[in-house]
DNA sequence: ATACAATGTCGTTGTTCAACGACATGGAAC
DNA sequence: GTTCCATGTCGTTGAACAACGACATTGTAT
């Protein structure tokens, strides 16, 4: 079992898991340490270490605090159970 | 200062109030109450009534419950400071 | 090998969460 | 009107959060 879910070359995030993943991979695509990105986020180093491992408990709206930070934008795509693959036009 | 942010004709969602809308739209659409949508997520209807006016302190491991309850997919897309451009405003 | 930085872990503390029951509003239909 | 149901609010309670300091581990240089 993964924590990504492809369809066709887009990922999606279903789990707090691949959503620390996520954090993670981008915070160092941006060379910033914990500490760095904690501190710009506004909150504790332990509190992000415990997110990019996955933390379900922690608080959406520090999580968006970080996307912001990372400039990442969450994109939510209503789907059917009849979708068994994404159609990506353009 | 907008809940949304546009790019073309996709819809961003940065803050937890337009998290939490997006959540009770997507519910509407599938024609569940509150009540039927918090069974199905295994938490509160209290608590679903809270994030769907944007508490920013709900968790997110129940958040990503909901977006599986109502078959919504989560994207997270990574931009540059220069691609600044499109942002429209409400 | 040693020094240093980054990351991970473990207490404690004060705060906030989520569940629950009860009650108050809101809307729609009859 | 009133009835019914969906939604919103207010206490309380037990659990979990996030901050913080301190310490351990890991990684990477020299």
């Amino acid at each position: 079992m993964s924590t990504f879910v492809y369809r066709g070359d887009t990922v999606y995030y279903r789990t707090p898991k691949a959503i620390g993943h996520a954090i993670r991979t981008r915070r160092q695509e941006l060379a910033l340490t914990q500490s760095d990105l904690a501190r710009k986020m506004g909150v504790s180093r332990q509190w992000l270490v415990a997110v990019e491992r996955g933390k379900p408990g922690a608080e959406l709206g520090l999580i968006l605090r970080g996307f912001n930070v990372l400039r990442m934008s969450v994109r939510l795509v209503p789907y059917d159970v009849t979708d068994r693959e994404e159609i990506t036009p353009d």
